[in-house]
DNA sequence: GTCTAAAGTTTACAGTGTCAACTTTAAAAT
DNA sequence: ATTTTAAAGTTGACACTGTAAACTTTAGAC
């Protein structure tokens, strides 16, 4: 190490990701991250390029941890719960990291000029078709749509959940607002749609 | 009218709307769209409290446009046939209008603060649900776990395809690229997807 | 121990949301 | 028809934002 501060540019993404986890991505500002980290407004530029590319990183690493936590859940015997569990993750991973999912995909953000964002939302994804692609095992058939379907359903589940909780108003809400509700009906819901998918 | 401008609000709303479908949300300024209805910065605060309460009458514009073309295919006289073209349309809409739909769905806005944003969004969803209700024609079974599996399904189509376009580089991508070919699958799996689900 | 480039600071500028105080004008009240 | 008044619009200001340019500090290579 050969700077003065430490290591001013991972704090500043650690500052950035607790900042948006308790306040949200609205009111996120560079300068205030930099006064977090005692350190001048402009410091992050020495590390950043912009606010969008610090960003970037923050979403990055939301990905990672995304990636990680649908990793634990795995290598029980039965494939389908295997691909069942780890969807049931994404969801619980998008309620319980409600900020940091927007940031991951709800902010407008060029994405294709972050190629390690870009990696880690693969890997995520990854995570999940992987085991879809298992339960191919050797067929070919509709390996692209399934996965595709089963990436949006999951996607979908969290989306609804999210759309509902925000909007509180509706007649699913109600039904949905006891969160351990939510998750039991997850379970169920996913394995019926696993089942309805066409492997031959 | 008794006012100087002809009908100021209406055009702000107008002005903002196209402004949003042309450039998206994140550039977006009340300034600007000041300037665009040649009226200074600060006469839009004569009919909106802030930036958030004319972004929120956007939002009710949009989602009044989204029901209504969710209300144009329907009448066969195959309930599931309805069902399924209006998914498509959901869809279709969303891929049609992607930065007003960021707004709609995407904008970190308090909607509970704005009744009549809620409303215009209750009624879009409902173009969808009381397709569905229809088809339980009386049995009262899981008609809740299917309206949130079937708007998730479908809600969830339209975010991967476009977090695919975004992000471009995964295996699926390059098969939902032609438009074509996402709108004739889309229309397969959405009945697959309605088959499947429970009415007993 | 000097040199150099990386790391951090100060200053500045244009753009933003929004407030307060002002002016204009259409229509209600006389 | 004239006065009144409140709605509609303007001007000027403030604090905050992202970011560029020019400066200072300092750790480590020579």
């Amino acid at each position: 190490m050969r700077y003065h501060h430490g290591n001013l540019r991972e704090q500043l993404i650690f500052c950035a990701y607790d900042w948006i986890s308790s306040n949200g991505i609205e009111s996120i500002s560079l300068r205030k991250i930099a006064k977090i980290a005692k350190v001048s407004q402009t410091a992050p530029y020495r590390h950043f390029d912009s606010k969008e590319h610090m960003l970037a990183e923050v979403a990055t690493l939301g990905f990672e941890k995304f990636s990680s936590e649908m990793n634990k859940n795995k290598a029980t015997d039965n494939p389908a719960d295997d691909l069942v569990k780890c969807g049931v993750t994404y969801i619980t991973f998008g309620l319980a990291n409600e900020h940091i999912i927007d940031l991951m995909f709800n902010y407008p953000m060029k994405k294709t000029d972050f190629p390690e964002l870009l990696a880690a939302a693969d890997k995520a994804f990854g995570m999940l078709l992987e085991r879809l692609h298992y339960m191919h095992h050797g067929s070919v058939g509709a390996v692209q749509l399934n996965s595709m379907s089963l990436h949006a359903y999951v996607h979908g589940l969290l989306a609804i959940i999210q759309i509902n909780q925000r909007i509180d108003t509706s007649a699913q809400t109600a039904f949905f607002k006891a969160s351990s509700a939510v998750k039991d009906n997850l379970e169920k819901m996913l394995s019926a749609f696993v089942k309805s998918l066409d492997f031959s």
